[in-house]
DNA sequence: CCGGTGGTATACCGATCGGTTTCCCAATCT
DNA sequence: AGATTGGGAAACCGATCGGTATACCACCGG
């Protein structure tokens, strides 16, 4: 039965809540949003507090994904370098398909000025562990200073992300790789 | 007499614009800008055709200023090198700053979905010069790519400057020059 | 003294904001 | 069959959105 069952409401409010966040802005209307999840504001408003809330939840629940994008498919066959490449490969393929407007994570964190808004702790969260990913990493493959690099990477990553989602740059020539690399190569990891 | 005059209301309204629109977001409406100018809603549509006027406005009529906080006292008595190093030493030094939010032109991009938006141009038209700024001076200092080191010395200021901006990472121990400083060197600037 | 002119204050417009509430229908359980 | 429940439709709340219009005031050159 499960199986054919329709998407709960639920799950319909934190689809649309992703798309319309990202492709419109936070300051999409719960009007709207209610109305393109095809569920009641009613019903939203008893499974969530708030919008700010539905807001929080869509990021939350994308995570997984989002981070298991940036991870090969045989780690265990790759070096350090080589894992940490992956990630801007992926950034720059995924920069120039059609609708990327840049990391929603980072999109986030420039947009909600309050600092008690409760998807900015989600979206924090994310940026913590990408450069806990890239420090794992540095340390691995023998960096000089790792906990710099990592901090060094995510700022190329976040950089990247941000012109490219807003149209004022193009990664499609490998800008973001190189500059990764030009770093990798300047703290040791080879 | 000009000089003791009170501020016009196109420039009351241009102050408030700035500071509003950057510590509170692009949605600040225009009822609490007027109150803040204290300029009537009737004087500001007579001087702007809109909000996103008001904002365009705002942003271009900083750009000056926006940029000489860039250049040196002295820029004759300094190499490429350390021209392009200051611009980060001063990111860095602004970053730390009580009310720092990023760049001002960088949240826009990243804000206003709507490319059409008047304030984008402005904004883009800044991180256009401010890479030439950098391939400029990437030429003269022999750089070995000149185009690319500029594109990527821009990718990490606008990283650095949205992740401080948004209190998610602190510049204060070198992170940004360490990294230009680091691409220099890739590039062979010396 | 009088006619502009530039400005503020304020009411108003329809639309939308986030959020609450009421009503009612259809599926489910016993 | 009857009772319970989940959830959609929509009215409603006060507030605010971007934008317009009216009314009044203070200064100006004649």
């Amino acid at each position: 039965m499960t199986t054919t069952e329709k998407a709960s409401p639920r799950d319909r409010l934190l689809d649309a809540a992703g798309e319309l966040f990202y492709t419109e802005g936070v300051s999409i209307g719960v009007e709207a949003l209610c109305r393109a999840a095809g569920v009641s504001k009613r019903s939203m408003y008893q499974l969530f507090d708030s919008k700010e809330a539905v807001l929080a939840a869509s990021l939350e629940r994308r995570v997984p994904w989002y981070e298991s994008q940036f991870s090969l498919p045989d780690p265990q066959a790759a070096t350090p370098r080589e894992r940490i490449m992956n990630v801007f490969e992926v950034l720059e393929k995924a920069s120039v398909e059609p609708g990327y407007h840049g990391c929603p994570y980072l999109a986030v964190l420039v947009e909600l000025k309050d600092p008690e808004h409760p998807a900015r702790e989600v979206a924090h969260m994310v940026k913590r562990r990408l450069e806990a990913l890239f420090r794992a990493e540095a340390e691995q493959g023998g960096a000089h200073d790792p906990a710099l690099l990592a901090r060094q990477l995510v700022l190329v990553f976040d950089g990247a992300s941000a012109r490219a989602g807003s149209g004022v740059e193009r990664l499609d020539d490998g800008l973001a790789t190189k500059t990764a690399a030009a770093l990798l190569d300047a703290a040791g990891v080879g």
